[in-house]
RNA sequence: GCGAGAGUGGCGGAAAUGGUAGACGCACUGGACUUAGGAUCCAGCGGUUUGUCCGUGGGGGUUCGACUCCCCCCUCUCGCACCA
């Protein structure tokens, strides 16, 4: 007995048990007779329960697997956890439990939750990271790339956020603050694990241009700046009086002549050799403790006043022979090109300001175009270019022409060569925390450093670790895992605490999805060459740099481990917009959290999916309405009462079904018009422009156009034809945007497959021509008239027919007609004087 | 400061290649059906001095014709930011 009413909770139970019994989702094996389509959306971090960024980033993703799949492709579209993190630690510590037992909890609740959504997942090729399974082949390739040297340990002042108890990648600090947390992040000297990230700099740079036609602008520009290419010279200033010379980055050799002192950061490896015979050493001292004392917030806000301390050391400067005063300055920073700046001061604004506040001398060796400068009370810095003066054999050239020749003098003469600086630092992947991927290294005090033997792995994360209050990592204290042997000498060793960032789980999850179960190795190569890149890839901006850097990143060093000849992850990429309600982020704090499991009771998860895509296109915020949706599900409404009441007069005879077109009444023509044109609509924004809202509209037009015509055209056989092929194409067009809903209406319908499995129908552009058309008139441009038109009327006539319209004729009284314009089908503008 | 993007009704948003501005939806107004309705259906819904003229942030320009192309300016959002 079926119900007359729409019941969302029941058909989407019922469609979901269906879909699952016949598997009807499981991506065929890698078939290559079949074109193959990888769509993937970032996997969430398992926190609790999806919110509904989740929900509008799974929904795109969900509506191009599933339109995909009907048009043939073999879809690969699979779901899994990011499951290693930091609140696991904290929420275990809250519940006095293990973060293991919290995760895999949250997992389990998620699962269902997304399962509700009725997304159209390979459930089968779920994962977790935090599973041995995944990541003992995480700990496998740092062995290969620490083999490679590409994993390395050095002693570096790094990021510590002094809330999460551990270090960040210089990723993870946005405006010296923590990404997760918002705590003020300060430098730290630790013995970490990088990753040499800045070997593909290069690599990454350039391959941008790939990602050109299938990346949004904005990250492609996001991540060239944080790569930071710049061109120029390291020169080297021979200390005056010591054996060790300064070096310096430097874009502007050319105003090499212009450099009066040389500025150092207070951390340069130098300072205590240029100190060490200084009377004011205790001043000195006092400086660098101050700055370096700073949180990075501090230290690099605009507002902080630049200031230094002068070393008592000076340095040569190699074009002029002149000794250059060696100052430390708050602003050098370490961490880019030498952490030393040749300070030219009538051309660079910082070197101005500094030469200003300590008396320093300006030298002017670049001449505008037209006028002088005056080094004595110059204000601001000339930092354009221009023609070189006081500048000995180059005086007198431009800029450009000097750059190359100061380049090459200082080349031949040893004391300088090109250099290609890149802003990019190697990857920090240690964490001072817990729930991670264990490092799979060892020390020992008689072989150093040793990486565990393969055969050892994997490096288990502890099950019976206590967590410490305070959040500290229980695994230094933990005996049973620390204390080992070394695998060279067997004798007592201790093996390395840290575990991995979790920013190196999410680098290759997307090509483990392609054989997840796989047990003797990370990947079955048949499936990768089958399945990767992903086609498209789904996920928030917030990722612009982070996520799609490391993992540009590590497919480039997988390659080159052999692993495959894959350039690029991700072939496209869509980032979709936040979830705003009143105007702001959902959170907890501001109290304005819509939960997507109280919406779907509500509502029914097609409701919420429609929702979701019709409010805005994806790119762009969405604010959520509660008034909003109930016309998301006013719609899902009104198309089931259409169905319902026309159902049992139809049989299944469309979509798209072929007509004789002489053979049909206007109303039926104008009908399967507008089906074969929202068809045509849907599909392009749908597929080539991501934009759902409009494919909507057009499937909101159709479904308002047959209830328009629906009395008239139940009367005859070609009428009921017409009605049901239109009605089989809306549910086509819908199909994945509200699927539920959709499965149960062609069913009820009478059609006997799923819809899941139907093909996307094809639209007849014979069947959008009309008879008549609408022609616009235009009087200079202005609308001022509309006539009804056979579509094949010739440009005389309708120039003619325009001219005779009543309205023009008022308008174009006692002027003169000096030009005619015709859009045949489409408009005529009339030209007068 | 540098880079990117965006300014369209009360609101979310439409208008491929320049060619009927405001599709579709929300809110609102009137009506119908009703014991009632926040259900449903019908009609209306940019402004206006209402058979009129004005309207896509502002000002210029190109064009028969500009939300769309060009120049200048304003505002907002995002990213980077003492990068040597």
């Amino acid at each position: 007995m079926q119900e007359s009413r729409y019941n969302p909770g029941r058909i989407e139970e019922k469609w979901q048990r269906i879909w699952q019994d016949q598997e009807v989702f499981r991506s065929t094996h890698e078939d290559e007779s079949l074109p193959k389509y990888y769509v993937l959306e970032m996997f969430p971090y398992p926190s609790g329960r999806i919110h509904m960024g989740h929900v509008r980033n799974y929904s795109i993703g969900d509506v191009v697997a599933r339109m995909k799949r009907m048009q043939g492709y073999n879809v690969l579209h699979p779901m899994g956890w990011d499951a290693f993190g930091l609140p696991a630690e904290n929420a275990a510590i809250k519940n006095n439990t293990h973060p293991a037992h919290w995760t895999y909890q949250n997992i389990s609740y998620m699962r269902q939750e997304l399962k509700r959504l009725g997304y159209s997942y390979d459930w089968s090729k779920e994962l977790a990271t935090c599973h041995p399974g995944y990541y003992q082949w995480e700990q496998l390739f740092f062995l290969q790339l620490y083999q490679k040297g590409l994993a390395y340990r050095k002693k570096a002042p790094v990021n510590w956020c002094p809330d999460c108890l551990t270090v960040l990648a210089n990723e993870q600090v946005e405006a010296g603050l923590c990404w997760r947390c918002e705590a003020a992040v300060v430098k730290k000297e630790l013995f970490q694990w990088f990753l040499r990230i800045t070997d593909y700099a290069e690599e990454l740079l350039q391959d941008l241009e790939k990602l050109a036609h299938g990346w949004p602008e904005r990250v492609i520009s996001m991540q060239k700046n944080w790569i930071g290419k710049s061109q120029g010279m390291e020169i080297e200033f021979p200390v005056n009086g010591l054996s060790s010379s300064v070096k310096v980055f430097t874009t502007r050799h050319d105003t090499l002549y212009g450099a009066t002192f040389m500025s150092l950061a207070p951390e340069h490896e130098l300072v205590p050799e240029l100190i060490r015979d200084s009377p004011e050493q205790d001043r000195i001292r006092e400086f660098i403790h101050r700055v370096s004392a700073q949180d990075q917030e501090e230290r690099t806000a605009e507002e902080t006043v630049k200031e230094g301390v002068f070393t008592g050391r000076y340095c040569i400067n190699p074009a002029t022979g002149e000794n250059m005063p060696i100052y430390l300055a708050n602003f050098v920073l370490l961490e880019y090109g030498t952490g030393a700046v040749m300070a030219v001061p009538a051309h660079d604004q910082r070197d101005l300001e500094f030469a200003r506040k300590y008396n320093l001398p300006v030298r002017v060796v670049v001449r505008p175009e037209g006028h002088d400068l005056s080094p004595d009370d110059m204000t601001a810095a000339f930092s354009e270019p221009g023609t070189a003066v006081n500048s000995g054999q180059f005086s007198g050239k431009p800029t450009a022409q000097v750059q190359e020749e100061i380049a090459d003098f200082l080349e031949n003469k040893n004391l300088g060569r090109r250099k290609t600086n890149y802003r990019l630092r190697d990857w920090n992947i240690s964490r001072q925390r817990f729930w991670g991927a264990p490092i799979p290294v060892i020390y020992c005090p008689q072989c150093g450093t040793v990486p565990v033997p393969r055969e050892e792995l994997p490096v288990l994360l502890p099950q019976e670790a206590d967590m410490p209050l305070d959040g500290r990592s229980p695994l230094p204290e933990l005996d049973s895992f620390v204390q080992t042997t070394c695998p060279e000498c067997g004798g007592n060793a201790r093996r390395e605490t840290d575990t991995m960032d979790t920013f190196v789980e999410s680098s290759w999850y997307f090509a483990r999805f392609t054989a997840p179960r796989r047990k003797d190795a990370p990947f079955e190569p048949r499936a990768i060459k089958y399945w990767l890149p992903v086609d498209q890839y789904i996920g928030g901006i917030e990722h612009a740099i982070l996520h799609l850097l490391y993992a540009r990143f590590f497919v480039k060093a997988l390659r080159d481990l052999g692993y495959w000849s894959l350039e690029e992850p991700f072939a496209n990429l869509l980032t979709q917009g936040m979830v705003l309600k009143d105007g702001a982020k959902m959170s907890k704090s501001k109290g304005n959290v819509v939960d997507p499991d109280e919406m779907i009771n509500r509502y029914g998860a097609d409701t919420v999916r429609l929702y979701c895509l019709f409010a805005s296109p994806p790119e762009k915020d969405l604010e959520w309405s509660d008034a909003a949706i109930e016309g998301s599900c006013r719609f899902l409404n009104r198309l089931w009462r259409l169905v319902e009441e026309l159902g049992p007069a139809l049989s299944p005879v469309g979509p798209c079904v072929d007509m004789n077109a002489a053979e049909l009444s206007p109303q039926e023509k104008e009908l399967r018009a507008a089906e074969h044109g929202a068809l045509r609509k849907a599909g392009r924004d749908m597929l080539e422009r991501f934009q759902f809202n409009t494919a909507i509209a057009a499937a909101m037009e159709l479904v308002n156009a047959l209830s328009q015509h629906k009395e008239v055209l139940t009367a005859r056989s070609s009428g009921k034809k017409a009605l049901s092929s239109a009605l089989s194409t809306v549910l086509s067009i819908m199909a994945p945007i509200t699927p539920h809903i959709c499965e149960e209406l062609w069913s009820r319908m009478g059609y006997k497959t799923s819809l899941a499995r139907t093909p996307w129908p094809e639209y007849d552009s014979r069947a959008l021509l009309q008879d008549e058309v609408l022609v616009v008139i235009q009087i200079n441009g202005k609308l001022r008239s509309k006539m009804s038109v056979p579509a094949d009327m010739d440009q005389e006539e309708l120039k003619s027919l325009a001219l005779e319209d009543a309205k023009v004729q008022k308008h174009i009284q006692g002027k003169s007609v000096t030009q005619l314009i015709v859009v045949p089908g489409k408009l005529v503008n009339i030209v007068v004087k």
